[in-house]
DNA sequence: ATGGTCGGCAACCGA
């Protein structure tokens, strides 16, 4: 059976609801990852998505900053959120889909959100972008994030790092601009092969296509200049690879009245 | 080389 899982960073879950709603009715995603929902879990419009059937949901918002969510028209077995750098900031949750979603095997979905890091990319001065750095540490040594070798889980979200190329309108010009400097991209490709996960959206659509998630919101025309950068992840288990049939990233999203500066990335699983 | 725009929430911080 197909399993759509979809991931947004969506900057004001409640800001944008009209706009989530009309991305869940036309990709109609079995689970959708949020991030920067900016949104107290006692003020999630958890009614909106029970009214679009998405009744399933694990939150772990705050008051102003960041805050994840998944919500899901299956049930999950369990949810869990954790906690990075000794911070409660509200940039992690994950759940497990198994028996109740009809999986014969289960599937462990972690959803991120890392640290954005600020504009100095020198560690010592920038303490967001140490941070950044730290972060992006702990997921490496954090043995959760470590699928044994049949597990299937898939990790997505706005990871703030576009670790390859051809994730940026120009390499040469984004190497001392945070989110593509060589320091923050080792780290990426440090946390990622120390689980052993699998960037489908990079064997789906090899380099040297470019491959882009958000655009900047300073572009005086964003479609033209074209200046954008890979944030958003998809990531997998080896197990759950070969199970991965597609991955469309919802550019026209970019172009709604009031938009997100990222824009819907899903997955297709056929599990 | 520089500054450009958002959202939350009520002066700036974070992105």
């Amino acid at each position: 059976m197909p399993l759509k899982i979809a991931t947004w960073n969506i900057n004001s879950v409640r800001l944008r609801i009209d706009l989530v709603a009309k991305f869940i009715k036309s990709a109609r995603p079995d689970v959708l990852c949020l991030q920067e929902t900016k949104c107290p879990d006692d003020a999630f419009p958890l009614k909106r998505f029970k009214r679009l059937g998405y009744e399933h949901v694990a939150l772990n918002g705050q008051k102003g900053y960041h805050g994840v969510a998944i919500v899901s028209r299956v049930p999950f077995e369990r949810s869990s959120a954790e906690n990075f750098c000794g911070k409660t900031d509200c940039r992690h949750i994950s759940v497990v889909l198994g028996e109740r979603a009809g999986l014969r095997e289960e599937i462990t979905l972690h959803d991120f959100y890392v640290p954005a890091g600020g504009d100095e990319p020198d560690p010592e001065v920038n303490p967001k972008f140490q941070h950044k750095l730290d972060f992006l540490d702990e997921m490496r040594a954090h043995a959760g994030l470590r699928p044994a070798d049949k597990a299937r889980a898939i990790l997505v979200g706005d990871l703030n790092v576009a670790p390859l190329e051809h994730d940026v309108w120009s390499h040469k010009q984004m190497l001392k601009v945070v989110s593509h400097t060589p320091i923050e991209c080792e780290k990426l490709d440090r946390a990622r092969d120390s689980g052993r996960w699998i960037d489908m959206m990079r064997v789906l659509t090899p380099e040297p296509a470019k491959l882009y998630t958000w655009w900047s919101y300073r572009a005086a025309d964003w479609r033209a200049a074209d200046r954008g950068r890979r944030l958003d992840h998809v990531w997998t288990s080896g197990a759950l690879a070969g199970q991965v049939s597609k991955i469309t990233v919802a550019k026209d999203y970019r172009g709604a009245e009031r938009p997100s500066d990222h824009v819907p990335v899903m997955a297709t699983l056929e599990v």
